[in-house]
RNA sequence: GCGGGCGUGGCGAAAUGGUAGACGCAAGGGACUUAAAAUCCCUCGGGCGCUGUCCCGUGCGGGUUCGAGUCCCGCCGCCCGCACCA
């Protein structure tokens, strides 16, 4: 019989009416059913939704629907991370205002994820630039600030001398500003900072209730918070060598253990220290200058070759006052962790020892590792960061690090050194404050003003919201804020006199931080509804990619306990559940240096061997490695293309398809093509056999054949609901494929004499089917559940039952191996002990032939899974 | 530099420590067709004295185990994050 093909492009937009009519995505936090809180991480509006985003959002789709089958109340909310810097470099290259040019942005992206079909509750969206949303975060930045959790200090920023602007560390190029081409400098500014490291051992103690994320998350997180207990140790100066009032340093170090064999001191640039050694000293002053050139990210900090200088002065070694150790200033040393001071043992550090071999330091190894004799120990280029015992460490000799560690605390702990105890064990942690300031006008403006008598005041509630002023120009660098001729001028909330406002904006990590709450009441006059927060959060299941595994999520659970101790919500893990996808990557194709995008290139295979032609001017043209896609290598493929050709329904199935979630997928012309081909083989599966079985009832007596099929779906329903369960959707797709081909080869040619068991069973077959892959392909299911003549909308039919009897066969067929290879298989009842599968394996003729005659060694039997026979 | 991950056929990949390569893509052969497309069937890791439950094979080198892609130790290669990109 003849069908139709599925046409896509008249059935999606039917569909997804369909659904707004019935709005069956619009959730009510009091409707029946155990709550279910799907999120996928929300998109900045660049322009144009990525494939990155189709996959995500597939993804969560996926599961929003499967669980709203499932009978739960899912809130699947959708919204716009709308603040930060491209919409002004856009306002500076095409004269365009940033709200502007966002609100576009956002209007044509929310088209594009309208066209995907997803399960959305779109009367929940907004954007982070919306008045009504900015308002509610100065709230609670306000609230911060009245639990002391935000405060000002001195911090640096990247300066470009030229533009006389700061610059975020993308746009600093290999120490240059990005538009001025000039060295970029490190200044202080006064900023604001959230206080963080407040809720460090909680956010540290939290990663263990949090099974559901993924362990390598959890590590980064816990490394990133770097929670270590050591030392801080203050060595006396020796007075010749002191600068005029200072008498010590103090310096943290978690390995006192290898105090004797300490070679230097040395303290960062911007130390006290460094800075009064470098009063008399021009030298020192010019290297200080030339350490603040390199720009602020430590990445670049970490990698520029380990340089320093010699103070001039000299410290007291704690433990031998004979002993005298030079101080240096180095570049490698951070202002931010720990005292901004270190003792070097180069024996025993890596970074230590690349400094003492730059400057002819001593190189003395103080633990030995097992197995090395300490007359021969020596280190070359690599240091030795392992247990050991302790050697060249005269009382200590002998002894463990970690018992070393403990003795050379308490002996420090109550020397007395000026009148106070040397060394104090201190808990020290990488993880900084957070700093959010930007000088940037696309932002939240921060809710302060500064009076010239009451200094730095809050905004007065009732003046909220601090509105962004409309009118402000993008002729020149720098924070239009700034210029702006009245928007500053403000009546101070205190005093009633003239205040200025504060010009820096809110970091957009601050809105991404508790944009998950806000979606339980978009709408309200408060931050959040607490007892619909707490109806709501945590979110069940979070996805979105790898890159923010650590700054976004660590802030996220932050603000969630700070908004916590400020009464908005009772939660204090923001996210139950957490899936880190992986990304969309493409082939990248070039002719000469010029990169060409995929819509104009043509791959044919010669011999074996792919080539590329350039369709536009039909030369022949190179393929390179695959990458992520990017504009600037051209390599991307529009979902609006996809979309348009092949429908939206065949590009989420091929996302879900190709690769496991959590690792890189790429996108292929041809992945694509075998999508669409199942598309259409699943219609014409379930159309040709509609009208045959459409009103087939059963006669209760299952023959063999009925059985078969029945197996094939209850399994199917079963497993597919494991794997999504899981996230595991590449593996449903396989199984889907495994049904649809067994489904295929039982009911293809099915006609009206076919027996009624048969008919019944494919019936039940295909309605199964058809709601096994709603939630990946829901405008297919649902053209699919017309032709089946079932009631209502696939979408809101519920997932189908299984029927337990059907999942497993009455035989078990094992795999036999002789010395642990697989030599043949045993046929045992399903239910067959220990013993009675021993006796049939032994039965066997190739068992028999291996053991000539002999007993086995050993005999394995692994219930269900194996047999294994030793000779 | 520090932290995290990944590595299996021509390709994307499966495999609670238990039959390596399910499922898909590509390729080759065949059927149908005047022809093409679509569809359907078969083959598809390598090797061999190629109809054998034969030998080899999961980046490389060792180890643990009745049994290792999976666990442990040491390498190699690639990718991601590093606090002002989002």
């Amino acid at each position: 019989m003849a069908t139709e093909r599925y046409n896509p492009r008249a059935s999606e937009p039917r569909w997804q009416a369909a659904w707004a009519d019935a709005k069956l995505f619009e959730t009510k936090t009091d409707a029946p059913g155990e709550k279910y809180y799907v999120l996928e991480m929300f998109p900045y509006p660049s322009g144009r939704i990525h494939m990155g985003h189709v996959r995500n959002y597939t993804m969560g789709d996926v599961v929003a629907r499967y669980r709203r089958a499932r009978g739960m109340n899912v809130l699947h909310p959708m919204g716009w991370d709308a603040f930060g810097m491209p919409a002004e470099n856009a306002a500076m290259q095409n004269k365009v205002h940033p709200r502007d040019w966002t609100y576009q942005n956002i209007a044509t992206m929310r088209g594009q994820l309208k066209s995907m079909g997803l399960s959305l509750d779109w009367s929940r969206e907004f954007a982070t630039c919306d008045v009504d949303y900015y308002h509610r975060q100065q709230m609670l930045f306000l609230d911060l600030l009245d639990k002391g959790l935000a405060y000002r200090r001195k911090s640096k920023v990247n300066w470009d001398p030229v533009d006389q602007t700061v610059l975020a560390n993308e746009q600093v190029i290999d120490g240059r500003g990005w538009r001025s081409g000039a060295l970029v400098e490190s200044r202080e500014l006064t900023q604001w900072f959230f206080k963080i490291t407040a809720y460090a051992d909680d956010l540290l103690a939290g990663l263990d209730a949090l099974p559901q994320w993924p362990e390598k998350v959890r590590l980064m997180q816990r490394n990133w918070i770097g929670r270590s207990e050591g030392l801080l140790l203050r060595w006396a100066l020796t007075e010749e060598t002191a600068p005029e009032g200072v008498k010590d340093l103090t310096v943290f170090t978690t390995r006192p253990d290898t105090l004797f064999g300490a070679s230097f001191l040395a303290v960062a640039a911007d130390h006290p220290l460094a800075e009064a050694a470098a009063r008399d000293k021009p030298e020192l002053t010019a290297f200080i200058e030339e350490c603040r050139r390199t720009g602020t990210a430590t990445a670049d900090i970490e990698t520029a070759e380990k340089r320093g200088m010699e103070t001039g002065i000299f410290a007291v070694h704690p433990l031998d006052p004979t002993w005298r150790l030079p101080v240096y200033v180095a570049n490698f040393v951070l202002m931010e962790y720990g005292t901004g001071a270190i003792f070097g043992c180069p024996a025993h550090d890596q970074r230590d020892l690349d400094f003492a071999r730059a400057y002819g330091l001593p190189v003395t190894p103080v633990v030995l590792p097992e197995g090395a004799e300490a007359e021969s120990f020596s280190i070359g280029t690599e240091a030795y960061v392992g247990d050991g015992t302790m050697i060249n460490s005269r009382e200590f000799d002998g002894r463990s690090p970690s018992e070393t560690f403990d003795a050379v605390a308490d002996r420090l702990e109550s020397t007395d050194l000026f009148g106070a105890p040397q060394a104090k064990r201190q808990v020290n942690y990488r993880l900084r404050d957070w700093g959010i300031s930007r000088q940037r006008y696309w932002g939240c403006p921060i809710p302060v003003l500064h009076c010239e008598t009451c200094g730095v005041v809050p905004e007065a509630r009732e003046n909220l919201p601090v509105k962004l002023p409309d009118d402000v120009a993008f002729d020149k660098p720098g924070n239009p804020l700034d210029r702006h001729p009245t928007w500053r001028n403000a009546k101070c909330p205190k005093c009633g006199g003239p205040a200025l406002r504060e010009t820096d904006t809110m970091d957009t990590f601050v809105d991404s931080s508790w944009y998950f709450i806000r979606f339980t009441a978009p709408h309200a006059e408060t931050p959040t509804k607490p007892d619909v927060a707490n109806a709501w959060m945590p979110v069940e299941q979070y996805i979105g990619g790898i890159e923010h595994a650590i700054l976004h999520l660590l802030y996220s659970r932050f603000f969630t306990r700070a908004m916590r101790d400020c009464g908005h919500l009772a939660a204090s893990e923001p996210f139950q559940g957490l899936f880190t996808q992986g990304m969309v990557v493409h082939e990248t194709y070039r002719d000469g240096r010029e990169w060409v995008a995929p819509a104009d290139v043509a791959i044919t295979e010669v011999e074996g061997e792919r080539r590329a032609k350039r369709l536009s001017t039909g030369s022949d043209i190179a393929i390179g490695s695959i990458e992520k896609m990017s504009k600037s290598k051209k390599n991307v493929v529009d979902p609006d293309d996809i979309i348009a050709s092949y429908g939206a329904d065949t590009a989420r199935w091929f996302m879900l398809s190709d690769s496991p979630p959590d690792r890189d997928v790429i996108w292929t012309e041809a992945g694509v093509e075998g999508a669409h081909r199942f598309v259409q083989r699943l219609w014409r599966l379930v159309s040709e056999a509609a009208p045959v079985i459409a009103n087939a009832h059963g006669n209760g007596v299952d023959d063999e054949v009925a059985t078969s099929i029945r197996r094939v779906a209850h399994r199917t329903a079963q497993g597919v609901a494991d794997d999504i369960e899981r996230l595991a959707f590449n593996k449903a797709v396989a199984r889907l494929y495994e049904m649809v081909n067994a489904l295929s080869a039982s009911l293809n040619g099915l006609n009206a004499d076919a027996p009624a068991s048969i008919k019944a069973a494919g019936r039940e077959a295909l309605s199964m089917l058809v709601r096994l892959v709603a939630p990946m392909m829901p405008h297919l299911a649902e053209e699919c559940w017309q032709a089946l003549g079932e009631e209502g909308l696939a979408a809101a039919a519920s997932w189908p039952s299984v029927d337990p009897a059907l999942l497993s066969d009455d035989t078990l067929t094992l795999p036999v191996q002789i010395n642990g290879k697989k030599r043949g298989d045993v046929v045992v009842a399903k239910d067959a002990s220990k013993a009675e599968v021993e006796t049939a394996t032994l039965e066997l003729d190739f068992v028999k032939t291996a053991l000539a005659g002999q007993p086995p060694k050993r005999l394995v039997v692994v219930p269900g899974r194996i047999v294994n026979v030793v000779v």
